[in-house]
DNA sequence: AACTGATGAATGAACATTCATTCTTGGTGT
DNA sequence: ACACCAAGAATGAATGTTCATTCATCAGTT
């Protein structure tokens, strides 16, 4: 049926890829509520008219917004899961978010999502199932590198995701600061970080850590 | 000139207290820019006009909100630093907020505050100079405990306030979750916080862990 | 009467959403 | 080559609503 896709998909895909990032950045300057819906479709350069052709509210937007972020993240892990040395690949990955900072507004559009998710519980349950399936992700491949089953390493190192992923998030969501601070706090964090995946790692034989 | 405050005074500060009490609720249930003056003013139970006579402006409501979040935490500061055992204080305090979860909407709150702090330069500026001066006041605790100057415990152990200023925060910022993963993620920040203590204790160099 | 606290309707701007209209494009008949 | 046309793409003015802010007015107290 749709196993070839006609010039015209891809090109409102990309279209719709582009709207998104202009939404993205509009979203990160005036927040979910300030940003109107002209303001949306003056970033995305385009007539309100025509923004309602791609996207019928600004529900759908976030919706969307939120689905690439996490679409984006299953293809980094992905990834990770098919290198050579997972756990190194992680521990890479994370490096990566933390001192990259999400370099453009990102950490506003989190900001804002975290906001929003504590707010409305359609956008809350949106966020949960994002981490959760994070978290899952990490289990599978904390999983993979002690050698016991998915199920075991989420009973066993499930709360040390979580709390990965926390750490992870609040680094993104900081504010610019002075840099001295910023990468002697962003050392410390990864510290703890690398120390909670080394706790995974020796807890391949459970009960003898060490 | 101000030594002594009239009845009305004091009766108008218990309203705006009374006022800010609603507007936080509020803020929290709607957002910054999703709550009106009209809610704000309903959920105060007055009307709109009366509004505007305690209040010019939505700014002037955050901008309040934040000073009494201030002022309520100078005041946790000022108990601590003033008991015999510092450092347990400030233990059992970070301890009391990290657990009891701000109770009412107040993660909401600083999620909201947190996000329009990158948007919007003024507040941002405004929850930049709140957090240096919790740095400042730990960096006292510190400085007590340790035995040197305000200044040496800043360099030394500034950043592991910072840290803990920031897992504290995130900590707040958590949406309602699993009863057992929020324990267990609760100890294991707990856990890293007091780690954190005990080397500001023992007055280890960030970064040369023995 | 004079003052103070409070009201809610009135005002103008901004907003989300709709829609009648115009522009573009690519194909078809001649 | 050209004229014609149907359909998708794009426009922006119009609609009804909500918002922030103001103000003429009212009730209670002194």
């Amino acid at each position: 049926m749709s196993s070839f896709a006609a010039p015209t998909v891809v090109l409102a895909d990309q279209r719709v890829t582009d709207i998104l990032l202009a939404a993205r950045q509009a979203f990160a300057e005036k927040g979910f509520d300030g940003a109107s819906m002209q303001d949306l479709a003056r970033t995305a350069g385009m007539s309100v008219g025509n923004f309602y052709r791609y996207f019928p509210s600004k529900a759908a937007i976030v919706d969307a917004l939120i689905g690439r972020d996490l679409d984006e993240m299953e293809q980094d892990f992905a990834t990770i899961l098919t290198a050579s040395a997972p756990m190194e690949a992680l521990r890479h990955k994370i490096r990566e978010r933390v001192v990259l900072h999400g370099c453009a507004g990102d950490g506003q559009l989190w900001a804002e999502i975290t906001a929003a998710s504590l707010r409305k519980p359609e956008i809350g349950a949106t966020t949960a199932r994002m981490e959760a399936e994070i978290v899952a992700h990490l289990a599978t491949i904390f999983a993979r590198v002690t050698g016991c089953s998915r199920e075991v390493a989420m009973a066993r190192h499930g709360v040390r995701a979580a709390l990965i992923v926390m750490m992870v998030k609040a680094c993104t969501m900081r504010p610019p600061e002075p840099a001295a601070l910023h990468v002697h706090l962003t050392e410390m964090v990864l510290r703890i970080i690398d120390t909670t995946l080394d706790e995974v790692v020796q807890d391949v034989t459970p009960g003898k850590i060490a």
